[in-house]
DNA sequence: GTCTATAGTTCGATAGAC
DNA sequence: GTCTATCGAACTATAGAC
């Protein structure tokens, strides 16, 4: 009988924390040298097993680097859905402050993809199909949000919402490269609340 | 005595003239892999030599990317001189869409330092100093230039210029990575345009 | 200035014990 | 499930001939 004091953990539960602690790792890790310069020696090390070890749970470094990919997409795709779920009680671009605000608190993860989306631009990279992808379902989300912010009066008609959708997101990733590179240099936040205003020109000022 | 119609080489210009070709290899396969990915036996052949070849004119594979993107970096500085150094007569925003438009046309280029930028975050990549200081000439630059373009009437007064400049730069950058990675479904020149329009609006409308 | 040969590492992955 | 031991390949860099 199991006792409540001493909670044993089924062989499944034991491997299911070993990868999420190897998942955990791999994550901060692939993130801060991208693909090529990680060694698979340095995560199996701060997950606290060996290089077999690790390789018990993944069988190959693509494995581990696609199962991180598709893990932080799975959180970022949760967020989103509450920060966007219920579009009809936020209606403005006020939204996506709100994101970008929540960017700059984890550098962890805005580090994994900015490193990774570049690195992977080559066609033999293995997270290439990913950001191809993942970046083309991105732009589609991006185009109805701005639609809507457009139908509802939030930003001025006479601009294409592809266009709108296009700056929106290359604004973005492109601050996110100066900030990781240089921090106090640049204050995201600022900036888009800056970059809205130019947008909503014409419309309204959003909230400052 | 050098017979003119078999022109021999000096020693020197024969290495200038290695050196040249190595650059030019290096730039595009640095540019494609990054720096880790980057294998020196393959710019090696590319150039038309091998390993050791390569070392007698670089000594070390650092030192080879340091040189890349120095030499990158001169022919940037030139081109940008000639666009802007007469700034008297090219004072619109209109001088842009020109830089977006040849970028357009030199994905090689636009790749080596978008795929180094970003590999260089991490402190310890030989590029890192190298970067960090780019940003931060090319903000200062960026501020000067809107600076003035804001003094003589095409943009809005109302926004700081230090919000204007990172905003153009990140905006260029994240277009760059989107159009890199899939290149038929971005098309920056048209985007920027539009970007334009947004941004000088209010004061008046550039050409279209 | 470029080569062949190879040293010296590092790394991903496997074999097999426990 | 994790380990030790190790293989085999890949890679940077050096030594020394031409």
């Amino acid at each position: 009988m199991q006792n409540e004091l001493s909670p044993r953990r089924s062989q499944a539960e034991r491997t299911k924390l070993s990868k999420a602690k190897i998942i955990k790792e791999a994550n901060r890790i692939f993130g801060e040298n991208g693909f090529h310069g990680t060694r698979m020696s340095d995560i199996a090390r701060e997950a606290g097993l060996t290089g077999p070890g690790l390789l018990h749970h993944f069988s190959c470094k693509e494995d581990l680097l696609i199962a991180v990919l598709e893990n932080r997409d799975q959180t970022d795709q949760k967020r989103l859905e509450e920060l966007f779920g219920n579009l009809d009680s936020n209606q403005t671009l006020q939204t996506l402050q709100t994101l970008v605000e929540y960017n700059q608190t984890a550098p962890e993860m805005v580090r994994l993809f900015t490193i990774l989306v570049t690195e992977s631009i080559a066609f033999d990279h293995p997270g290439h199909e990913f950001f191809v992808e993942r970046y083309r379902n991105y732009r589609g989300l991006y185009i109805d949000l701005m639609r809507k912010y457009q139908d509802e009066g939030h930003i001025r008609k006479d601009i294409d919402v592809e266009h709108i959708s296009m700056i929106m997101m290359a604004m973005m990733d492109g601050m996110q490269i100066q900030w990781l590179l240089d921090p106090d240099q640049v204050d995201m936040a600022a900036t888009f609340k800056v970059f809205l205003k130019i947008f909503s020109l014409g419309v309204k000022e959003t909230a400052s």
